[in-house]
DNA sequence: TACTTAGTGTGAAGGGTATTCACATAACAA
DNA sequence: TTGTTATGTGAATACCCTTCACACTAAGTA
């Protein structure tokens, strides 16, 4: 739709063609049993090819499990655009946004996982920048969903603007990161109130999501569900005193 | 020193000796490689023995996993009960406590991933309640932290009482979840308020280390430290205005 | 003391897994 | 048609976890 390029020959379509088969099993095993349940034998024998031959599409079973990496990142980033598709109120969008993540983990648990908590070797992280577009845009559409609820929220009442409770962070070597962070990522226009509350969002509603999922949250007896949604309500409220 | 209990046999000692010295050498094995680096040959190579011999100490490579969970969570509830021991100033002290987390999780890095990431085999989670124990001390001394901070704020000014700001959370369902997480874990004696910043304080703290040893936040060029110390300083805020 | 029992260790075997290599065959390009 | 490239295979290597029948040894017992 994007690129013409030159017309993919026979050889070429059949390739990627095996190659999307592959990735859809090794995608299968990943729900099914988790990223460790990954096993090239398993995807071969489904598809009656020799071991041997999946070396022909990935370099190892590593470079597989990157990729699904990649391909899983980019469907929680589209699956969280998704959800800010309405935006009809500021509060409910961000609201929508941010139960959007939740929703995406809770309908791909092991994907979660896979992108998450795969150091995927054993200790050194492969894929550092290929997942940087998907964790870009999903970071994006977050800062962007907080930035319209601090817009809505200092238009309507411009009051108590020297309030003490405006996210206190005199901290100059953060505020040079998130900065240079901004930069990078296309959001030097938010303010870093802004920038710094979309950070915490995620990482505060991952805590959550991970621990619910490793288990250590439903082990005290509190659902998770009501945990996110009082993290929900509370990054909407500082948004609302955020700039 | 608290149960005296029969005399240990030869054999009962020889063999917590050999308990122990495999434990021993699994963490290592962790230290170094991560969770998945344990390898039941590796160990049997170190120690002259042939792998079979194992199994008369560990029913399954999982079920020594599963103790080295235990064990390593038993740490890590050490070290924070450890940071926790200057209780001059409230508030010093609770940053104390929430710091110790953190340099426990950066000193000992795959063993952290081994208590929270680890989903055992490879979905199902082993020994949920073999690690109640030193989760239930972890947290304890967190909330008791977060309560100090709270009684010392109230006491010296007494004013803003029904101010807009202390952690309005309404939902009634929750509450009564929090309530009998608190009587389950000898807690009752707190404020709603008081366990639900302890709880999400916890959350929030984890969702930093989690991203940054999964290498997520390193890769935005954020220093995780810094976000960490906001969030800490944020909670301290908060707890400020707990009750 | 001699006998019985339970704990501990071994070798071999079975069944997984990832990965490499030399070789064959099919598809394409000249 | 001929040469080149991509693709596939079988066999081999090297790990890994786990089980089982068997031996031995330390402990407790008659």
């Amino acid at each position: 739709m994007n690129e013409q390029g030159p017309r993919p020959t026979r050889r070429q379509e059949r390739r990627s063609q095996t190659v999307q088969e592959i990735k859809t099993l090794a995608m299968q095993q990943v729900s099914e049993g988790g990223p460790d349940a990954v096993t090239l034998s398993g995807i071969v024998r489904e598809m009656a090819m020799s071991p041997a031959a999946l070396y022909r599409y990935f370099a190892s079973r590593d470079a597989l499990l990157a990729d699904l990496v990649v391909d899983a990142y980019d469907d929680f980033a589209d699956s969280v655009l998704e959800a800010a598709r309405d935006r009809s109120d500021a509060g409910q969008h961000l609201t929508d946004v941010l139960n959007g993540a939740r929703d995406w983990a809770l309908a791909n648990p092991n994907a979660y996982r896979l992108i998450f908590q795969t150091s995927i070797g054993s200790g050194q992280e492969l894929a550092p920048e290929r997942t940087i577009p998907a964790a870009s845009r999903s970071m994006t559409t977050i800062v962007e969903a907080i930035a319209a609820v601090a817009d809505a929220a200092s238009a309507t009442k411009a009051e108590s603007k020297s309030d003490s409770n405006t996210v206190a962070q005199p901290d100059p070597t953060l505020d040079t990161a998130l900065q240079a962070w901004a930069e990078r990522s296309q959001l030097a226009q938010y303010p870093r109130s802004v920038l710094l509350l979309g950070l915490t969002a995620w990482t505060r509603l991952h805590g959550i999501m991970s621990l619910e999922l490793g288990g250590h949250l439903p082990a005290t007896g509190i659902d998770a569900g009501l945990l996110y949604a009082a993290e929900v309500d509370s990054i909407r409220e500082q948004a609302e005193r955020a700039r």
